[in-house]
DNA sequence: ATTGCAAATGAGAATTGTTTCTATTTAAAT
DNA sequence: ATTTAAATAGAAACAATTCTCATTTGCAAT
């Protein structure tokens, strides 16, 4: 993710902008609320007013750089695009978020949208999950 | 769903609540925002004001009688707990809402949280998808 | 290198959706 | 009927997000 992903985007390249990229490139765990990544950008010397920061995430998910999920707690987190597709795993006692792929699911998916006669424009997946104890 | 579902999750049977589970029941498309149903009881000879219906669904849902749900534009929706589990589909285009059933899926997921040493206590899935043009 | 201007920013106010507080009312056990 | 804990309405509080607008900045054309 560089300047140039901006710029395809018809986005002028301003500091705040390259910030944010930067800040949601150094996460982890990946997933960062707007929040997060104003607190982030707070202690550095160029710090990100947090209306621009929610105005470049909502710019960068329209520009597909980032994609936004909304978790059952009712609050967005932010995460560079990534190159392949995945869905999350979230542990309801630690709040944890994993990722996973798996091919059977989203071949599923396709076909139940066929089914009905839609096609398939976008998901989103979520398992709760809790550790087993055995 | 009746009184009784209230009485046995130990609540008081109050006209409010017996009043949004009326909503709940007639309610179509199934799915209502907490506003909603405040709104649908707005006209009616006993209204119930917007903080009760707050808490009252919040209970149901503690309950077990309704569910909610966080679609993606990131406000709470909330059903009457269905006799079967479903997923969702939402029409990107005209934001209409469909139920599907999926054994294979359900039975994938649970796979999933298991080869990650998790049980599964719980899942979102929402299919966003669009009218296929033939 | 300057200049001009549309686009972008920051700070705070406003809005939206939801939750909490408190004085009053009500269900239901006696 | 009386009593009492639970429930209610409405207002106020709250958190996340969006808007407003005066100031600043990227960058294209001099």
């Amino acid at each position: 993710m560089t300047a140039t992903d901006i710029k395809r985007a018809g986005l002028k390249v301003t500091l705040p902008r390259l910030k944010v990229l930067e800040v949601l490139e150094n996460a982890n765990p990946h997933h960062l609320s707007a929040e997060d990544v104003y607190k982030a950008l707070l202690d550095t010397d160029d710090s990100v007013g947090l209306a621009t920061v929610y105005r470049v995430l909502t710019q960068f998910e329209s520009a597909g750089i980032v994609q936004r999920h909304n978790f059952a707690d009712g609050h967005a987190v932010y995460e560079l695009a990534p190159d392949e597709h995945h869905d999350h795993m979230v542990d309801v006692d630690s709040g944890q978020v994993l990722e996973f792929v798996n091919e059977r699911i989203e071949k599923l998916q396709q076909e139940i949208a066929d089914e009905h006669g839609f096609e398939l424009v976008d998901h989103e997946l979520v398992l709760y999950v809790r550790k087993r104890r055995k």
